[in-house]
DNA sequence: ATTTTCCCCTGCCGGC
DNA sequence: TGCCGGCAGGGGAAAA
C-alpha cells in the first residue's frame, strides 16, 4: 500500500520525463477513479497543457501545470502510475483506470485493482493551496522543520493509541500501516499506548524513528508487500527490510522474542512485546 | 472536538 | 475441485 516513500519514489521518477511535456489526450476508464467529477470535465481542465512540476504531500501526488491547476492523485491501496517512454509498449493491464497521453507520444496509465484510488483537480491557486492542504494533512515528516517539538504539539492532550495517531493524515502526514508499525518498533513504543502519554525522552525516540524509516523506505525504493511497483513496473526492496510489520511469530530482530499480531484502528497491527512494552 | 465505527472495492486464502 | 466467508486497508462520512 503506497505510503509516503512508494509515493516519494514515483514523484522522483516522474519528475524528469514529465516536467515540460503537454497533455495530448486523458482517456477515463473508469469513471469512479474521478468521480464524482465528469471524466470529460477533467479531461478539458488538462488537456493542451504543460507540466511544470511534480510535488508531493503526505501520500497525495501533484501534478502541477502551466495553468496553475493541479492534477491530484491518490493511489490509495493498490493504485499503480506507470509510465511508457515514447515509442515503447505499455503493458496490457485490465486494471487499468486511465490514460494520460503526452506530445511526445510518451503515456502515463492509472492502474488499481481495487478501485480505491482517486484523481481530481485542484483550481488554480498559485500553486501553493496551502489552506486546502493543512486543513487536510500535519507536517511533512522529511521537511527539517518536523522536529521532536513538532511531534510532541501533534501528540499533546490526544487519548488515542499512538499508533492511531500515527495513522491520522492531519497529525502527521504520509505514515501508513507499515511506516507506523516499523517506526514504533524503532522507538520501542508499544503501538497501544495512549499518544498524550509519551515522555518527551519517547517522542523524540519516535520522532528520529519515523524520519529513518521513511528515509530507508525511500533508499530501498518503496516496499513492495502488496501491489505496489514503481513508475517502471519494478518492486521495491522495503519489503526485506522490515523488521515486525508482518512478521507475526517471527523472531524479534532484536531480542528473539515472537512478533505479535494485533488490531489496532481497525489496522493489523505488528509489535514486539518485549521490546515494546505496554508499561 | 475527538475518537470510533462503518464502508467502499477486489483478490486472495483457508476451510470444508 | 469449487464454493464461500473472512480478511486486507486509506481515508471520508457518519456515529458515538
Amino acid at each position: 500500500m503506497p505510503e509516503l516513500p512508494e509515493v516519494e519514489t514515483v514523484r522522483r521518477q516522474l519528475e524528469p520525463v514529465l516536467v515540460g511535456r503537454s497533455i495530448a489526450a486523458v482517456r477515463v476508464l473508469d469513471p469512479l477513479l474521478v468521480a464524482p467529477v465528469n471524466p470529460a470535465r477533467l479531461r478539458r481542465a488538462l488537456v493542451g497543457h504543460a507540466v511544470v512540476g511534480l510535488g508531493r504531500r503526505g501520500k497525495y501526488l501533484q501534478v502541477l501545470l502551466d495553468s496553475g491547476d493541479t492534477l491530484v492523485m491518490h493511489l490509495r491501496m493498490t493504485g499503480r502510475l506507470h509510465h511508457t517512454a515514447p515509442g515503447g509498449r505499455a503493458p496490457a493491464d485490465r486494471h487499468r483506470r486511465a490514460r494520460f497521453t503526452f506530445d511526445d507520444g510518451s503515456t502515463l496509465d492509472f492502474s488499481d485493482t481495487r478501485r480505491f484510488g482517486r484523481a481530481w483537480m485542484l483550481p488554480d491557486d498559485g500553486h501553493a493551496n496551502a489552506a486546502y492542504w493543512s486543513a487536510r494533512l500535519g507536517p511533512e515528516p522529511l521537511d527539517p522543520a518536523f522536529t521532536a517539538e513538532v511531534l510532541a504539539d501533534a501528540l499533546r492532550g490526544r487519548s488515542a493509541p499512538i499508533k492511531a495517531t500515527l495513522l491520522d493524515q492531519r497529525r502527521v502526514a504520509g505514515i501508513g500501516n507499515i511506516y507506523a508499525d516499523e517506526a514504533l518498533f524503532q522507538a520501542r513504543v508499544h503501538p497501544l499506548r495512549p499518544a498524550g502519554d509519551l515522555d518527551e525522552h519517547e517522542v523524540a525516540a519516535l520522532r528520529d524513528a519515523i524520519v529513518d524509516r521513511l528515509h530507508v523506505g525511500i533508499d530501498q525504493g518503496g516496499a513492495s508487500i502488496d501491489r505496489y511497483r514503481d513508475t517502471l513496473g519494478r518492486p521495491g526492496s522495503m519489503q526485506d527490510m522490515l523488521r515486525v510489520h508482518r512478521h507475526e511469530g517471527d523472531p524479534c530482530p532484536v531480542c528473539g522474542t515472537p512478533i505479535v499480531k494485533s488490531r489496532v484502528a481497525q489496522r493489523g497491527t505488528y509489535h514486539c512485546p518485549e521490546c515494546q512494552p505496554v508499561d
